[in-house]
DNA sequence: CGTCATTGATTACAGACGTAATCAAAGGTT
DNA sequence: AACCTTTGATTACGTCTGTAATCAATGACG
């Protein structure tokens, strides 16, 4: 199991999913400007990644070179089959119900599933 | 915006979205013996539901009656779109994608779905 | 009328989270 | 050799969450 990410903790590992390995000022440099953080508060959600067992870092002189553990791929599926355990009784399929019911499927989102859905049958 | 609910808080928001309104004893006693709650902390739950307006209340007696204030669906839609925000950069077929790939879709679902996409493109 | 039980309100407290300052070590600079 | 800068570690602190005890009011019961 997979620890939990935080939101704040999953803008780091955005970064790091994006490019790795990369020092504490690297994803400094690529966190979202808009969230106005200071160093300090990279470096605390850095340590707690490393905690949880989410990154992991190798030494590079007298500072690390962090990396995934987890894979984005990994963290995605976890989060999507609490969403639809939760939510949806674990069935996916009242999800993407849900969705065309509320509007959130474009156009384009319904094309993609059309075809989706004919590679699956298949 | 609906605030958050948290993880405890939903186990008491579904009792009262399968029926409403009920007294927080009401509550309690089809809350999952499982989760081995106090009295107290069901108090608790409701008396920060109010707070959130997720829950609402009218006096009876001595006592409240609870009712949500916030509609399931309502609850429902915006996780699924915030949990499509977050990790599938707001597109809905992605996740339907990754379902798919992760072995998260059963053969009803497929079904279902296949159904879904007929009724979504007429 | 006095006591017990019920019920919402208040208070408690540890752990997680967001945000950050401070500290200590260690390497670079003069 | 002395000092500055970088960097991870430690500490801080307010909020939220999970879980609950305690308190105060009020109605029920004898």
């Amino acid at each position: 199991m997979i620890e939990r990410i935080s939101e704040a903790e999953l803008a780091v590992m955005e970064v790091l999913w994006a490019t790795a390995p990369l020092t504490a000022m690297d994803v400094a440099e690529r966190i979202d400007p808009a969230r106005e953080w200071s160093a300090s508060t990279i470096k605390t959600m850095l340590g707690r990644l490393l905690a949880k067992g989410i990154l992991g870092h190798v030494e590079d002189g007298r500072r690390y070179l962090y990396r995934p553990i987890v894979a984005r791929a990994d963290y995605v599926a976890q989060e999507s089959g609490r969403l639809v355990d939760r939510l949806f009784g674990g069935r996916a399929a009242p999800l993407v119900a849900h969705l065309a019911e509320t509007g959130q499927l474009s156009d384009a989102d319904i094309a993609e599933l059309e075809a989706l859905v004919r590679a699956l049958k298949a």
